[in-house]
Parts: C-alpha cells; structure tokens; sequence
RNA sequence: GCCGGAGUGGCGGAAUUGGUAGACGCGUCGGAUUCAAAAUCCGAUGGCUUUGCGGUCGUGCGGGUUCGAUUCCCGCCUCCGGUACCA
C-alpha cells in the first residue's frame, strides 16, 4: 500500500479504538476531568448531514486535544430519540416508532463511527428507552411535589395539522416550528410546568456563564424582565353600580398626567361588566373575532390598530379626569394585568391607536414632536403637577412612593416568560406517571411503579373522541382502580432536559444520579450545539437542573458552564431564471422588470466551468448562459444539501473533518464549497508521501538532529496549534500544520523527533492517518497515549527580522536586522536602505519611533 | 422597529496589546516531469501604472484621533441571525 488509501486505514483504526475502549471514561481523581458534550441528535431518517459533522469533528477534536493533554475526559453521545416525525412516519407506514428508531439510530451510528468520533459508547443512551424515562418520568415526580406542575384549563397553541398544542417557544411567526402548519388558539385542559417561578435565578445566574453573549441576551430577552408599578384606575360611578377597579402594569408610572384613555384586552374579566347598553353589540362582534383570530393573523394586523369603546369610563387618580375606556387586542390577557393605561404621547402604540380613534394626546415628557409620533425619549416632565420639571428617572421614583402613600398603586415586576406547556396530545413520548381520580383530583403514581410504560395501540392517530391515541389502550387507562391514566404524553424537549447527567451513571437503576459520579464530573466543561435550541432547549434544561439542584440530586447551580455553538454550513447553489410563459432559460443579465420569471437551480455538481482569464464562471449544463452561485441554509428543496457519506466515499473521513473545520471560524457560519477539499486533500496526501513509502517508512525521515531552521518552524507550529486549539481556532491550526509541512518538503532529511511531533500535533484532526504514522514510526500505544508537545521559547527565536521602515507612516522598506537590535543601530541601517534614501533627502528627521522588532518610523518635514 | 454579529483579492479566509494588510487554502498563469494526459513537484498571483527600480490607490461609505488605523471614536449603508403590539 503505498497510496494514502483512508479506505483501508480508516475503518482499520476505528476497529482498533473499539476493541482497547481507547475512549472509556472512568473516575480517577488523580486526574483533572473535562466533559465535552455534544447536543445529542434527534435520529431522524434523513441520516447525517454536514452540519452534524462541524459539530461533532469540532467538539472530538477538542476531546482529543485535552486527553493528550491529560484530562480524564469524558466525551458521549446518546440518541433524543422521541419526537413527532418518527410518530408521523409511524402513521403513514404503520412501522412501529420504536422499529424506526432503532433503524435511525444505526444510520447515525454508523456514520457517526465512520467520522472516527472518539466517544465512549458504553455510556450510550436513548431518551425513548424505559430504563431512561423511568427517571425522566421520577423528574416530574419531584416537580409535581413540589407543585411546580399543575393542570390548567387555558388557551393554548393548537395546531390542527399535528393534532397537538405546542409551546409559545414552539410556534414562530404563528406556525408550528415543526412542519410549518398554522396554529390557533384554542382552550383545552393541559399540564404546566412553573418556570416563571424560576424566572429570576434563570435570569442572574446566567452572570455566571461562559456562553456567546448573544445566546444569554436571547435567554435574558425570552425571560423578558420588566420594572414598573401596578396602578389602580377607579371605575367611574356613572358607569359601573358597584365598585370597582381596573388594576394596569406600566413601565412608565412617571407619564400617568398623560394617559388618556384604557384599553383592556378582550378577554379582560371587567369587559362584560362595564361595557354599556349602546356599545354591547359592537363589543361582542370584536370580542367574538378576537377570539377566532390565530396569533398569526393578529400579529399580521399589528400594523393596522383595531379596537372598539366599551361605553364606560375611569378616573386617572392623579388628576381625577374621566378617561374612556376601550377594548383592543393590541393589549394581550396574559401579560400584565391585561389592562393598560395609554399613554399616546409616549408610547407608539397608543399614539397610533389614538390617532385612528381620534383619542386626546397629552404631552407631559418635553422633546420629540409629538405632531408626528410618540416621544419615548428622555426629558423633563411638564403638564404633570406634583412631578412637574423633574428628568424621567427622578419622577418615576417620586410618582411611586405617591401611589403607594396614596394605597393606589405599588412597584411591580413583570416577565415574557410564561409557564411551560408541558403535555402533548401524541403517542410517542414519555406518558405522565399520573393518575387522575374520579373526584377530578389526580394522584403521583408510586416512584416503585415506575417505569410507566408506553401501551401498545393498534393505531397512533387520536380517537374516535378526539382524545389523545393513549386514549386506545382502553386496559391501560383503566388501570388505576380508583382513576384512570393521565393520556397526554410529555414535550420531546423532556427527555433532553436532563440527558447530560445521565451519561454520568447510564446504568444505576437505583437512583437517577449517583452523588459521587455527579460531584466528580459535573458541570458539562464545554457544550457544543447550534444556536437553534438557544431559547427552547436551554432554558429547559437549565430550568430542570436548577429544580434538581433544590431537590439536592445537583450540586452545581447551573449545568453548563461553557457553550460554543458552531456556525451553520450553508450549501451552495447556482441560480437562473425561466420565463413564465414561454419556459425560455434566462440568466441574472437577461432580467427586466417587465419579464416575469420563476428562478430555479442547479446543483453544484451540474455545473459547467468556463475559465476566461484568472476566473471560472458557472454555466448551465445544457443552456448557454451563466448562473449565479446562491448561498443559503441546506435543505432538500434547495437542492443544496451535502451528504458525508459521500465525502468520506471520495476523500476519507479525516479529510472531511479537516475541510470542515479548515473552511473558516468554528463559530462563523460558512458556505460549502467541494472544490476546495482539495486544497485539505492535497495537504493529507502530502503529510502521507512524506512519511510512508510502500508498507513502511519514507527514506527521507532518518534519525538525527533538527536543524535550526526545522526546529524553529516546528516549535512554532507547536506553539500555534496548542493555542488555536485551546481556543477552537481550528482553521487557523490546520493553516500552521500546513506551512510545517510545507517546510519540510523543503529539506531533505526530516529527523524522526520531527514527524513525531508533526504527528502528535496532527492526531486530534486526522486521527485515523495519525495512528496509522504513529504506528509505522515504531510506536504499539495508541497516540492518544503519547501526550502533547510542549515548545521551547529557546528555539523560536531568530537571528535576524526583516523590519519595516516607514516615512510618514507609509512603509518605504525593509532592513534586515536583529531581532532585539538598538534604535541607533537601526537608524543606521535603515539610512543606508537604497529604497529609503530616497524619502530621506532634503528632509529633517523631527522625530524617530522605533519599536524593537516591530517598526520603524522617520517623522520628517 | 429593537437586540446580537459581520462587511478584507476572482473565492473561503489570516493579521498577537494600533506597528510591513492579504498567512493558509481554492482558482488562475508559468515552468519541471510525461509520448501524452492525470497526478505530482517548483514558482508567480490585490487594482492601476512602469521595460525595470519604483510609484500610487486599496480592509462597506463619510468624518475624526494618531508618527502610524482592518484594529480606537463619531455618523451612515448593506447583509446575516434572533425577536416582535410584552405596556
């Protein structure tokens, strides 16, 4: 074998890391720990893409790097294997969804292995295996005790498509994040989780994190945290008999002179009451379309604003004016009080509600014009009585000590965050092990009768009644003897909330954590994931951890201490365009205004190159005219979508991790390009060459002494890819390994020590090709086992630099001088540079600046 | 709108605390090797200008600070991600 031949050696070398468990992570308290986590996949039938690989080749690369360091690093991966398309798949092929999953999950283990991902397997887990859920379901045992899980009856995102409600974090622009299908909303019973109880640890203990600032600025906006006061409103006598109040939350206490009007929501508990013989009609038609509205269609009108007068009116108890009051679903029931005082001077909402309903505008903050819109500024308030001349900041805090002498309002806190919604009307999740009694109160089920396990059904759709398809297994609800079984099942994100502690002890059927394994190993070192479960998935977790951590199964506050999200890999794509009518192919350059066109594309693979001068265009494989290369986010429909499978086929799966991370910042998202693996190819292809020859050794590496030249090139590529890696800069290393081999290539001997050390740097990136030098350098041992190198100062330095030397700050040179040289000596030099003389004569020097090895500058006039 | 991030050759991207912009790779051009091609090896490669030395312009745009700015400050533009009537 004397090609580089990574079919061959790849599968040879994962073998080898499987039989010596080369990646068995056990306790050893002589040793520091790390754990790497990775974000676990959903083990969908689509198999692997490339955005697994950047994820995953990143994370082992850096496992790698810390083992040779000498951490006791544990790095597993496990399966979050229940979820609605394995169900839907169910449905439509009548396979059983664990069949499924268990055929997905060879797919992804599989091609996972033949990525050479270094993790232990013996800590493998599924989310949707009893044995797991047993302790998912025991969780929700400890947060039902602790009633931070609750049934309500409320409105919730019901998307029809699905047959089940999702989350507020599960429905984006009104539709389902899953599928895409609307959502409306719709009263049913469901159980919640108490997270807004958690609200303000979630918030401040993300001060005690390592993560992207824009991923704890997504958390910190979800969580959404207001200061303000509730303000009660006196309903005027002439329009209510008994008495009553209309309780508002504002964050603006300090503009109460200039609230002109009330707007409830339409769901307000006061709108029936208040609202006037005349008005009552109009009323109930608004409330009526409010109510069939979706979110979606809401938030589309939220341009336009919409409302009608209830006919009564409120007393603003600052100045006693009567003030009408209206109803408008701009105001929504559940933030708040749902009810709000409306301020249209300051406040662009109200100011455009006022302006369509022909409402009173008050300035009472001086700046802006409010002729034109809102002023939300800063200034000093006027039209205000006993706050009049005071700066916002100052009259907000007087109005409120106010209020609260006066027992008319006090400070308050609000949050976006609501409660969690935490059942789903599906079959293939985890079932609650809850028990709902005749009386209609419900009961825990026993901790020693869990695991409750899912029934088998004949059919996975709801039934006939429109209940959940648990509802089928007739037997299994009926049960209990004094109840029947809950038939919700819970969210996908339940089982993924907790997944990282149970790698610790996969095996303990006694508890769900032993004490000992999580106090060695937690908290997860480094987390990598893409920033798509930024809010969902994160703040889940975090929430259960913190419940653990109060139930004492913790001992870490929080359970992540450092996330990295690598960036998304887009595929590329070449567009052109087709005439409506006609289907006549057009280029970009053929467009007009007056032409109406269908764009379409072809797959980078189809494309024709035509060289005209240094530059490739792209042309149509059949047409003559050329396209338009198109970056976007993978996806099928594009037809721009990478399969690693096929990569490895062609290049080997070392190539693909180096290409992948050698495309640009781990944390950067990237275009795929598969004309530039070569470039990693080639780099791969060389280190081999150098190195092998027929089943052995290249004659050129022979034992002997580094010269200096060598020695610096490679303490300095030790030094760049230690630190690189340490910081995930994984382009810029692999960059470093290939100016060292490119050195190389340049002398003619390469001592042993040298390609060894190469080969120590190379292993965490091309781990297969590293073993297998490692191997026929002479070494039994695993290179994992060999360590990582360590540079010498001593050896970086060098005898002479080439400096730079500037006139006026623009460089007109260059000396060759030491490195350490003395101003007086570098002067010198620099007037005697032939290319300098020039920019010298006839002029003054009026000021020198040199610094050592960096620059040298002449100020002259 | 608001929040976060980014704009550097034909392309992906480098540049330590402000100090020779364009590392490394792709592509392109030239050479070696070959009967020939592929592969491989060596070299060149920001624009304009110059026979050449060189000159000049260049890090989204406009200003500023500085001996010196991709880097710092002020004001804009564009793109990407998140979020959206949260009072």
């Amino acid at each position: 074998m004397s090609e580089y031949q990574p079919s061959k050696i790849e599968p040879k070398w994962q073998a080898f890391w499987e039989e010596k468990k080369t990646f068995k992570a056990e306790i050893d308290k002589s040793k520091e720990k790390y754990y790497v986590l990775d974000m676990f996949p959903y083990p969908s039938g689509n198999g692997l893409h490339v955005g697994h690989v950047e994820n995953y080749a990143g994370s082992d690369i850096f496992a790698r790097y810390k083992m040779a360091k000498g951490f006791n690093v544990l790095h597993p991966m496990g399966w979050d294997s229940f979820g609605l398309p394995t169900e839907q798949y169910a449905l439509k092929t009548g396979i059983h969804p664990k069949e499924i999953t268990e055929t997905n999950i060879n797919v992804f283990k599989k091609q996972l292995k033949n990525l050479g991902l270094g993790y232990d397997w013996d800590r493998e887990l599924r989310t949707s295996d009893p044995d797991y859920y047993k302790w998912t379901q025991w969780i929700f045992l400890q947060l039902y005790n602790r009633n931070l899980a609750y049934i309500a009856e409320t409105p919730v995102n019901w998307c029809p498509e699905l047959g089940t409600v999702l989350a507020n974090e599960e429905v984006q622009d009104g539709k389902s994040e899953v599928g895409g299908f609307p959502v409306i909303r719709k009263p049913m019973r469901q159980w919640m989780l108490r997270i807004t109880e958690y609200a303000d640890r979630l918030l401040d203990d993300l001060d005690l994190l390592d993560w992207p600032e824009s991923l704890k600025e997504m958390q910190r906006n979800w969580i959404g945290k207001s200061l303000g006061a509730e303000v009660d409103f006196k309903i005027d006598p002439d329009s209510l008999d008994t008495q009553a109040n209309i309780r508002v939350y504002t964050t603006r206490p300090d503009t109460l002179f200039g609230a002109t009007y009330m707007v409830l929501s339409p769901e307000h508990a006061l709108v029936n009451l208040i609202t006037s013989e005349e008005q009552k009609a109009a009323v109930e038609t608004y409330i009526k379309t409010a109510a069939t509205k979706s979110d979606r269609a809401r938030s589309d009108d939220s341009k336009e604003k919409t409302g009608v007068f209830t006919g009564a009116y409120a007393i603003n108890p600052v100045n006693d004016t009567k003030i009408p009051i209206w109803i408008a679903d701009y105001v929504l029931a559940s933030y708040g009080t749902g009810a709000i005082m409306a301020v249209p001077a300051h406040d662009v909402r109200d100011y455009a509600f006022a302006k369509k309903f022909d409402l009173p505008i008050i300035q009472v903050v001086s700046g802006g014009n409010i002729e034109e819109e809102a002023y939300t500024g800063d200034g000093l308030l006027m039209n205000s009585g006993l706050i009049d001349g005071l700066a916002v900041p100052e009259a907000k805090a007087k109005i409120s000590a106010w209020l609260q002498e006066e027992g008319l309002g006090q400070k308050a806190v609000n949050y976006k965050l609501r409660d969690w919604l935490f059942s789903r009307q599906r079959y293939w999740g985890e079932p609650f092990p809850i028990i709902l009694k005749e009386d209609g109160t419900h009961a825990a089920l026993p901790e020693e009768m869990l695991p409750l396990c899912l029934p088998e059904v004949e059919d996975y759709k709801p039934n006939a009644a429109g209940e959940p398809p648990l509802s089928r297994a007739i037997d299994w609800v009926n049960a209990p003897e004094n109840g029947k079984r809950e038939t919700n099942t819970m969210p996908q994100w339940a089982g993924s909330c907790w997944y990282y502690l149970r790698f610790l002890d996969p095996d303990n059927t006694k508890m769900v954590i032993d004490p000992e394994k999580e106090k060695y190993w937690m908290p997860v070192d480094l987390y990598v994931g893409g920033t798509e479960h930024a809010v969902l998935h994160l703040l889940y977790a975090r929430f259960w951890h913190k419940v653990l951590y109060d139930c004492g199964v913790v001992t870490t506050k929080e359970p992540f201490q450092r996330i990295v999200n690598q960036g998304m890999i887009l595929g590329i794509a070449y567009e052109y365009y087709e005439e409506a009518e006609t289907k006549k192919v057009l280029s970009w350059k053929d467009l007009s205004d007056d032409l109406s066109t269908l764009k379409r594309t072809v797959h980078a693979d189809d494309v024709r190159w035509v060289v005209e001068g240094d530059m490739r265009k792209a042309f149509h494989p059949d047409h003559d005219i050329e396209l338009l290369p198109l970056t976007e986010k993978m996806s099928k429909s594009r037809g721009n979508v990478v399969n690693p499978d096929d990569v490895i086929a062609e290049f080997g799966a070392d190539t693909l991790r180096m290409y992948v991370m050698f495309m640009g910042p781990f944390e950067q998202s990237k275009p795929w390009d598969t004309k530039s693996v070569t470039g990693v190819s080639r780099f791969v292809n060389r280190i081999w060459r150098l190195v092998c020859e027929g089943a052995g050794l290249s004659d050129k590496i022979a034992d002997g002494e580094m010269d200096k030249d060598t020695l610096r090139v490679l303490h300095k590529t030790i030094k760049r890819v230690s630190e690189d890696t340490e910081n995930l800069r994984f382009n810029t290393a692999i960059a470093a390994m290939m100016e060292c081999v490119n050195h190389l290539y340049k002398i003619d001997s390469v001592p042993t020590e040298c390609v060894e050390t190469l080969t120590k740097l190379l292993a965490p990136y091309a781990p297969h090709l590293s073993e297998e030098l490692w191997e026929r350098l002479g070494h039994k041992e695993s290179i994992i086992d060999a360590g990582w190198p360590t540079y010498n100062e001593a050896f970086l330095a060098v005898d002479t630099i080439e400096l730079g030397v500037q006139v006026m700050g623009k460089v007109r040179g260059t000396i060759q001088i030491a490195p350490d040289a003395s101003e007086e000596v570098a002067v010198a030099a620099a007037k005697e540079n032939e290319t300098i003389i020039p920019h010298l004569e006839g002029k003054t020097i009026r000021r020198i600046i040199y610094k050592e090895g960096r620059i040298l500058n002449f100020v002259v006039s």
